[in-house]
DNA sequence: GAGTTTGAAACT
DNA sequence: CAGTTTCAAACTC
């Protein structure tokens, strides 16, 4: 047991000593394997950019796209490991093959810990057996063993299963190891992505799965093993360490050396962990392990990210298509970092999520929540469609570089980042995972995200096609116009877009910050949503869905002659929202609530009911189904997502949390912790209209109201960007005509953006990790 | 895929 | 603020 033998050694209980022990040392000297990495990760490069491709794709594509594809990749790489694991072994040195990417991860692995391999994994599967000597199929037999998901969802699967098995099965100590020497390879594959290399797709899912081995091992397991030596470090660091990650995954060369401040930032609060960890299991470069391993963390703990969104996560750093925001994550990071202490504690919900989030994602490979999202995602929302894909996850809207914009963003963008998601199936998960509390937060996040504009929309639109990778297409624009979807999103362009001379890039974040905060100064709401869904603020509040498709406006208002509002040209109707009294529209017929009806419901909400009834209601839901059909293919996208995170993307500042935009009828209870903070602050922000819903209480539990849906009776409350009550249009999502006709909705999110200039302030109050999980924080943030 | 249409963004 | 130009998406063929 004690012995050091390598082949007896596997059992657990020779793990705690394993450091100590000869092999810990010997592993240690097999580190240099990174070279054979290297030589991996360089043959799959070619591959990797198809990756990037697919990967991104895959971020924006609809789930089901994503499923598609990474079910194709995962399936093949997967197969192949479980299959011919051993084949796996002489294909990674004889072939270049795109197995090779799994493959040779696992080489590197192998390579690295052999012997380590031979021990864990016989201890941990007996099914793996020996390990063979060059290619360890162990690990991969593990993680292929590990989850029979994997297929479908490479990621998510392992994480809960080989947390489960390996956890129990394997001592803490072999953990470590494996975890410590996957990470290594993972990271160092990683890092040559970033390097330029191109891991092939195999690598990504690969990627996730041991991403999220790590991150479950380095979660629980690692904790409780680390906690005596260094690992313990790891899990505290985490929180820190994202956002070093971030910065890392921000920079574009950032790689194993952040030349950002942000991450000398980070580093020096990650480096004694990563230091340590690095010290003793991993000579080389572990800070990108650690960075990333805490990524991970960070996103369980933010519990809601997919697995997908991992997977993405790495994808988009191999398309180094980082969220601007990043840095200002760092802050985020540190308020984040309490929870995601807790969070990583909680491993339940954490662990749960990713799970639910396998089952989700059974489907498709990640719904992918992207916690800084830009800041249109309004339309999104709408389009009921899950589509509605995060354009980035990680992409976040840009963030000022200002300390105080990033500090206040960054809480905010903590928040935010949970917001993240935009997918349905999250919601559906949420609603269905009880694990909720992790998950609300998700959920939240993911209506936040759903904020995004209707670029986004249009992106992911594009995406279910199978475009989803689609992005721009600029010429002239450098991407540093509002003409640019990326550039207005708060994205920087990625591989799929199709632009040229592309300054929205990492490499020109000045200029990209810089620009937009012109863009900001000339027009403080440029970046911030274009389209208000009642959504936001009614399924805050709870409103009627019927309500929500008028409710929702246009903050400027379209201006639409020719196209009616019954295309997408009309940003109304592209973002899924009916025209407003705002919009200067031409015969419109929009069919989520024309322009008049809305005018009258601002005039007066009661008469909606008639009139938009009337006029917009038949015409509106055909329309509405025709073209959206937002509703009726997730009623919860439109409760959910419309949320408002456009603030917070845009600005940033706010992270709405909308516990409201939890899913409303699923289960209410899962707001509750933060929806009641939230609903403070909404409370003192709205008082007027809220009030009735609000006052019951409920701010925070929007969902409640948004139950309600079924009831006619909820009345969308959001505050118009103007303050405006928007009446919503009834209809438009189908339901029922019958309007409750009386509450008038007040969008929040636009007006009370004033996006970075000034947000440092409202986000000062969004700061309180509560607020900002208390999704009520839209309406609290909120412009009141 | 190329060309046209459209309306927002940018500019004056 | 209004008018014009520029731009890229949306749309059509």
């Amino acid at each position: 047991m004690d012995t050091p033998d390598r082949a007896a050694a596997a059992p657990a209980a020779a793990s705690t000593r394993a450091e100590d022990s000869p092999l810990f040392s010997f592993i240690d000297s097999l580190s240099p394997i990174e070279p054979v990495k290297s030589a991996y990760s360089a043959s799959s490069i070619q591959a990797y950019h198809s990756l990037n491709i697919t990967s991104i794709s895959s971020i924006f594509t609809s789930p089901h796209d994503n499923a598609q594809k990474e079910s194709k990749l995962s399936k093949s790489s997967f197969a192949e490991f479980s299959e011919g694991e051993v084949c796996a072994d002489e294909s990674d040195k004889n072939k270049p093959s795109r197995s090779s990417n799994a493959v040779r991860l696992f080489a590197c692995t192998s390579t690295l810990t052999q012997e380590t391999h031979k021990i864990t994994s016989s201890v941990s599967k007996g099914t793996v057996g020996p390990p063979k000597g060059p290619s360890d199929l162990p690990q991969p037999a593990q993680f292929d063993t590990g989850s029979p998901d994997h297929n479908t969802t490479p990621c998510h699967g392992v994480r809960s299963d080989l947390k489960q098995d390996k956890c129990r099965k394997l001592q803490a100590f072999q953990m470590a190891k494996n975890t410590s020497e996957k990470r290594k390879c993972l990271f160092s594959t990683e890092d040559q992505l970033l390097d330029g290399c191109q891991p092939e797709k195999h690598n990504d899912e690969i990627l996730g799965c041991e991403w999220n081995d790590l991150i479950s091992a380095t979660s629980a397991e690692l904790i409780a093993y680390d906690e005596d030596h260094k690992g313990v470090q790891l899990a505290v660091s985490n929180a820190e360490s994202c956002g070093f990650l971030l910065s890392k995954l921000t920079g574009d060369g950032n790689r194993t050396h952040p030349s950002t401040s942000t991450q000398t930032y980070y580093r020096e609060l990650i480096m004694e962990d990563d230091q340590t960890e690095n010290g003793q299991l991993v000579p080389d470069g572990e800070n990108n392990i650690s960075s990333e391993e805490i990524q991970d963390n960070l996103y369980e703990a933010n519990g809601c990210i997919p697995i997908g969104c991992k997977a993405e996560t790495q994808q988009q750093r191999g398309m180094r298509r980082r969220c601007l925001v990043f840095e200002a994550a760092g802050y985020s990071n540190r308020i984040a970092q309490k929870e995601l202490v807790v969070d990583l504690s909680v491993s339940t919900c954490k662990g749960k999520s990713p799970v639910q989030n396998h089952s989700n994602t059974g489907k498709t490979p990640s719904p992918r929540v992207l916690r800084g999202i830009g800041l249109h995602l309004n339309a999104l929302a709408l389009t009921p469609k899950d589509k509605m894909v995060c354009l980035d996850p990680m992409a976040s809207s840009l963030v000022p570089s200002s300390a105080t914009q990033q500090e206040a963003h960054g809480n905010l963008l903590s928040a935010g980042e949970n917001f993240v998601n935009t997918c349905g199936e999250l919601l559906e998960l949420q609603m269905d995972d009880d694990c909720s509390a992790g998950v609300f937060t998700g959920n939240d996040n993911n209506s936040n995200q759903s904020n995004s504009p209707q670029k986004k929309r249009r992106k992911t639109d594009n995406g279910d096609d199978g475009e989803a990778c689609k992005r721009c297409s600029c010429k002239k624009s450098k991407c540093l116009k509002l003409y640019c979807e990326c550039f207005a999103a708060g994205v920087y362009c990625s591989e799929p877009c199709s632009c040229q001379g592309c300054l929205n890039k990492p490499i020109h974040e000045e200029i990209v910050l810089s620009t937009r905060k012109q863009i900001e100064f000339r027009n403080p709401l440029a970046f911030a949503p274009k389209v208000i869904r009642m959504s936001d603020a009614g399924q805050d509040t709870g409103e009627d869905p019927n309500n929500t498709p008028a409710s929702a406006r246009h903050k400027r208002g379209c201006n639409c002659k020719k196209s009616s509002c019954l295309k997408k040209y009309c940003e109304c109707y592209q973002g899924g929202v009916g025209c407003s009294s705002n919009c200067r529209c031409e015969g419109c017929k929009n069919a989520f609530g024309k322009r008049d009806a809305a005018v009258t419901t601002d005039t007066e909400e009661v008469k909606q009911g008639g009139e938009e009834a009337e006029n917009c209601g038949k015409e509106k839901e055909n329309d509405l189904q025709k073209a959206n059909v937002q509703s009726e293919d997730h009623p919860f996208l439109e409760l959910v997502p419309i949320t408002p995170p456009f603030e917070v993307s845009s600005s940033l500042l706010k992270p709405p949390n909308f516990s409201s935009a939890k899913p409303p009828r699923p289960t209410k209870a899962r707001t509750g912790n933060s929806s009641r903070s939230s609903s403070k602050a909404a409370q003192a922000v709205h008082s007027r209209k809220f009030s009735k819903v609000a006052e019951t209480g409920l701010d925070e539990e929007m969902p409640d109201i948004l139950r309600d849906d079924a009831s006619p009776g909820n009345c969308v409350k959001t505050s118009s960007p103007n303050g405006k009550r928007v009446s919503p249009p009834h209809n438009a999502l189908s339901v029922s005509p019958s309007r409750k006709g009386g509450r008038k909705l007040i969008l929040k999110s636009i007006p009370s953006f004033p996006s970075l200039i000034g947000d440092a302030i409202s986000s000062s109050a969004m700061n309180n990790p509560e607020s900002a999980f208390s999704t009520a924080s839209p309406l609290a943030l909120g412009p009141s």
